[in-house]
DNA sequence: CGGTCGATGTCAGTCACTGTCATACGCGGT
DNA sequence: ACCGCGTATGACAGTGACTGACATCGACCG
């Protein structure tokens, strides 16, 4: 019951450690300037190691994703049913906020290496265009059709990123939700 | 007069024929069984010509994307002012659609390309942020403020993304400036 | 104590991309 | 017609991201 998941040969925790060592030498370096092997090596680990946990170098600093995306799925899911699909959409963001908000030092640390790197940005966009889709999915299994199922991800998606921008470079963090709550009230006056 | 831009030392047209070659080759074998020596071999050039007119092998799918834009930027300036922020958008939109249109079956050939590639759909998502950005500050340039311009702007895009893949889809193609009109439609419905 | 499974190390290889230098073509000047 | 000159190209070597194949080690299971 002590070997549940992960854990090599030697010691624990391969993958944090490379998670980690990845920030700090971004942080110092930048992305362009390490190599894989650099990471590995001040991880403990080789190159080869490396590459069996993550798919491709950028997947070093995305590995919350597919939690954040299941844990915005499973919260438009449980929206009260009376929402409307931007409603319970944005419901779900405020959900995936709130896991972001847990970490903030890690989140801005993480995105001032992001904003960086071009090739950072692109994988940070599959990443949230991966969750739009699962947004509307999850919208369509409440019963909205197409297209406003898409474009009601779209939008809560949009408000996503543009709220976490601005959480992320205030001073004085506000809530995640309140940003959110501020950037919706701005798209709704748009229409 | 005749020698007014490109051309190299032997046949004309260098970049033209490294974009069809491409187009054949990535429709044929796919996009990762496809090497820049094949392309640059294909258009009777060498790898490092490719590497000189194109960043990386992906771009040789993004040729027109600049254009893409400025025309999308442009058509927001000059949009009556009395339109809103997001009309003046959709509007720069709907001119960027008729840009699309004039080439529908290398949209068609292009857009089937990329949906079958992870790697060429981020960098889509990277042009599209490009287009973001550059729809928000012509907005800002019309005097709309933030947050109004960037979720004016992203709402704009998402709508010419969605408009994008029904269009695409249709097998009788209506215009794009039409498709765009039944998106804009749906997202006022949304709030 | 031997067998099995999973994570790791090792090594060779492909391909995307880059820097450097030599070369050849088109062009303007004389 | 000849002569430089700028620019696009060819040739070549080198780095780094990734991959496949195989050997090894350690923990657990019987």
């Amino acid at each position: 019951m002590a070997t549940l998941m992960a854990m090599g040969r030697w010691e624990p925790d391969a993958k944090g450690r490379m998670i980690r060592a990845a920030l700090d030498l971004f942080t110092e370096r930048g992305f362009e300037q390490t190599t894989a092997g650099d990471i590995a090596a001040s991880a403990g680990v080789t190159e080869r190691t490396f590459f069996r946990h993550f798919a491709d170098k950028r997947e070093v600093l995305f590995d919350g994703s597919a939690t954040l995306q299941h844990t915005v799925h499973d919260a438009i899911l449980a929206a009260p049913g009376e929402l409307t699909a931007l409603e319970a959409a944005l419901a779900g963001m405020a959900a995936g906020g709130g896991l972001l908000q847990e970490r903030r030092e890690f989140a801005v640390r993480r995105a001032r290496i992001v904003a960086a790197d071009p090739s950072l940005q692109e994988r940070e966009l599959l990443k949230l265009a991966a969750m739009t889709e699962s947004t509307a999915e999850a919208l369509r299994s409440r019963g909205v059709a197409e297209p406003a199922a898409s474009l009601a991800a779209h939008s809560a998606v949009s408000v996503f990123h543009v709220a976490f921008a601005s959480w992320i470079t205030a001073e004085d963090p506000p809530g995640f939700d309140v940003c959110i709550g501020r950037t919706a009230t701005s798209l709704r006056a748009l229409i």
